[in-house]
DNA sequence: CGATTTCGTTAGCTATGCTAATTAAATTGC
DNA sequence: GCAATTTAATTAGCATAGCTAACGAAATCG
């Protein structure tokens, strides 16, 4: 397994990370929900109802952004803006049970994509992956160094 | 260490491997070029010249979309488009001195940036870390199922 | 030598990101 | 309690990045 030069392992871990998630968006199309749409609505899914501008944050995206996705959302019948009764400025961004079923079969067939690419690996690469990926999980739960 | 099912790994891959780019993108941005830039610059800098279509290829665009980085990146000064004398269709693209440098230092950067992240990994994390990676390049050599 | 294929470009569409400016509602302060 | 400020969302307009379709020019095939 070549040179541990952390730079390097650096290196070839953002390689890889890129070529995974470019391979995982076709099972994503096949959803007819680009990434950033499909994003979106796993957040309202899982997440529950939330206003825009918390939806933004949690996508990481600048208001704006988030209401077009919204919008496309909407128009695909996948989530809903409900009034706020407490906050008359603010949105209740919810999931329609159509957007509800929709992500959920979407994401099981990513899973089943990517579970169907690991299934090359061998017993023990399997065990180093799952402990790798919740030391990589750990590692990123630290906070960047500022403006966040 | 948690369950090993698959589907439970492909999960947690999948989204440890999202807010590991997240999180990276920011120091792509410190370099002044968009990933996508960066990324075929990278190219460049590491692959030698090549043909637009080659480019293309390897960065899995398709070639009006190449076309249009390359401008940008020859307006930025980073990349040259040269003759290709065997084929006067053709064009080489190569990294300029300036682009070489660039990407040398921004890469530099980024790598600083994981490579603390990763600093919190024990030795033995690391290795694993490293033997995942490879394992992980391996399975994503097989091609996809169709359509490429 | 003509037909086809290949390389790159151009034109034009969509989607996703942004900032700036606007409207409406909530909050603060006097 | 009303004016000023802040906050939530939208609108407008810009840049980047992806695509397909259509084209010109060069290479290759019959």
């Amino acid at each position: 397994m070549s040179k541990d030069a952390l730079p390097d392992i650096a290196q070839q871990l953002h390689s890889v990370a890129i070529h995974l998630l470019r391979r995982l968006r076709r099972s994503d199309d096949q959803m007819g929900l680009s990434g950033p749409r499909a994003s979106a609505l796993s957040v309202l899914v899982f997440g529950g109802p939330v206003s825009l501008a918390q939806l933004a944050k949690a996508e990481q995206v600048k208001p704006p952004t988030m209401a077009r996705l919204i919008d496309a959302l909407e128009a695909a019948g996948l989530a809903r803006r409900e009034a706020d009764k407490s906050d008359l400025r603010a949105v209740r961004i919810v999931a329609t049970t159509k957007g509800r079923k929709l992500l959920l079969e979407g994401r099981a067939r990513r899973l089943r994509e990517l579970t169907k690419i690991l299934e090359g690996a061998t017993a023990a690469e399997r065990a180093a992956l799952a402990g790798t990926v919740s030391t990589l999980q750990r590692l990123l739960k630290q906070p960047p160094p500022a403006s966040d």
